[in-house]
DNA sequence: CCCCCGGCTGGGACCGGTCTCAGTATAGCG
DNA sequence: CGCTATACTGAGACCGGTCCCAGCCGGGGG
């Protein structure tokens, strides 16, 4: 059956059924009277084989793709986007295109993503987003081809590009450490995302280093509006709080303002990204810069070289890099 | 030669040249050997026939397809992003996919993509690039299958689903008029920008018909940088401003709060898109609200009616909605 | 008992490229 | 002048699906 790289194709379903392939094809298409006991045979053999129809022989003979082309703006303002976007053009520097899918970060929707750009024909995939079901179910597609994880934070997951994230903790934590901070509290990312989790440990571990007790743990889902949230929920006794990214720290920002609080002259605060807003929140933010667009053109060396075969260290991590600006200030006492 | 719908093939390309389609086959992949002037009768013949080499054949026999699939997290930050996104889950519930390629806006490049896509097979294209002379790239393609424009803001180019800048920019307008303000300054986006344009014209247009004269514009690009620079550049006698994006008043509020300026009170702001931070801006900000969402899926209908060759009003237009928080007020004398 | 009809299945052409191999001039050499 | 090497070109198979049409089988009607 599957001759070199290729997968199984119809032929090989139809032999293994014992019908012929325009029995496959009639079966995959849902067309009506086909004996059940065939249909199963069919299902079975293409469940056996992991076969999976290939679209660009099927738009060759229909003419059609049911799918709709969209050209869109490049974005920057957003890490995840940025990174992706320097994929793009690294790619094209290497004679290589990209098409890409949007999706929610559930298992389900990826790997009906993965799967649609699989029969598309693709020969290796990128994937961005830190979920941990997600890089399951990838895995679990199983597809022969090179995949490489975006922004893991720097965990083992077979190929990745990444952005040390116990590194850029660090860097957040140490600088209110050196103010004289020791009531550092933060505020996390939604449970579900790798790096909420790799930031929040790191955090933990910075203090137990210094032999401070972390405070209690607060959650937003990234948004500002859970910023905003959380800036009411904070420790009374906290003098300094590091959130996991700029937007939750935007929306605090916010509360703290209205409810008559100066920053930093009563509350130091980080964020954590230096996205494009931060340093034109009130006051700039001071937070830990990740270089998105390297990751992107990283990936793209990674993805290269495995492409060619070459061994290459699979997992590649940048260091982030602190910017200060006027949210922090040493603790008011 | 072609046949239906379908485009010239490799074949038709060599009658034209009186050569066979192998030898086309050996020009379109540079080879050697070739006389110049055989060479030259192809290529002739490929202009004449507006000739495009079909990418799904090609991968089907080389079973590679030189490109990297790429996953994306959901982006609703950003207007013409969740426009994007609205439209691939609409696409998605009608039977449809999408794939999707980000660009620069310059017209070579949104030309480069577009031929892209149109390799790899695409059944309509939705372009969300603001400019004039991409549409005209676009339509200098002229691909034979339904184009979609995204967001121009209601000018006519053919097919497009689109929100009514015009009465966006009336709702801005009248509220800050209704409060009493006279001297209202308008902020635009970038010139290459149709929906820049059409803002500032629309603004003229307002306090020309309340006999007001315009003040002097300023420029920005959208960014909240540039917010923050056009601020300093404000007409003292200004009591209003009206800003193209949401992120240029942000950058404003970051100015003038640093300059000492109390807003409202000092000055009265509006935004336009009521992006996620426009709530947690301090103070919150007063703006238009644009659908995005809501044009990703005018855009789906009407890719579906194109398909069908359904008439269909070919440019559809949304509401905006006026957003009234705390950056509006009377003016101070 | 034969024929026709309908349900189900198979065979082969075809989509538009690339690949392999072979063929035809022309030039170069003895 | 004949033969081989070289430059250039052409013919046909093939990739993996879908389409059209034919064939097989069993059952019901004449």
């Amino acid at each position: 059956m599957a001759r070199d790289g290729r997968g199984p194709s119809m032929h090989d379903v139809a032999a293994r059924a014992g019908v012929s392939h325009q029995t496959v094809s009639r079966v995959l298409n849902d067309f009506e009277g086909i004996r059940p006991e065939t249909r199963e045979r069919v299902v079975a053999a293409i469940e056996q084989l992991g076969y999976r129809r290939n679209l660009a022989a099927r738009a060759l003979v229909t003419g059609r793709t049911q799918t709709i082309g969209m050209i869109g703006p490049v974005v920057t303002d957003i890490g995840p986007l940025s990174t992706l976007h320097a994929l793009e053009r690294s790619a094209r520097a290497a004679g290589l295109h990209t098409i890409m899918t949007s999706t929610e970060a559930t298992a389900a929707q990826v790997t009906e993503a993965f799967e649609f750009l699989l029969g598309r024909g693709i020969d290796a995939l990128a994937v961005a987003a830190q979920h941990q079901e997600i890089m399951d179910a990838v895995e679990a597609v199983n597809p022969g081809i090179p995949v490489v994880h975006l922004l893991t934070g720097g965990q083992p997951v077979g190929a990745a590009a990444a952005i040390d994230q116990n590194a850029g903790v660090r860097l957040a934590m140490e600088h209110l450490l050196d103010l004289g901070h020791t009531r550092i509290q933060h505020v996390m990312g939604p449970q579900t995302y790798q790096e909420a989790l790799l930031r929040r440990d790191a955090y933990e571990l910075v203090m137990r280093e210094r032999g401070l007790e972390p405070l209690p743990l607060l959650a937003g889902d990234w948004t500002a509006d859970s910023g905003f949230e959380a800036a009411a929920s904070l420790d009374p006794s906290a003098s300094a709080v590091f959130f996991a990214n700029d937007q939750m720290a935007l929306g605090a920002l916010h509360y703290l303002t209205e409810s008559g609080a100066v920053v930093p002259r009563d509350l130091s605060i980080v964020g954590f990204d230096d996205n494009a807003e931060a340093r034109h929140t009130v006051p700039p933010l001071t937070t830990v810069r990740q270089d998105f667009a390297g990751v992107g053109r990283l990936a793209v060396d990674i993805v290269v070289a495995m492409l060619a075969r070459d061994p290459l260290p699979s997992t590649q991590v940048l260091a982030p890099e602190l910017i200060v600006r006027y949210t922090t200030a040493p603790p008011r006492s």
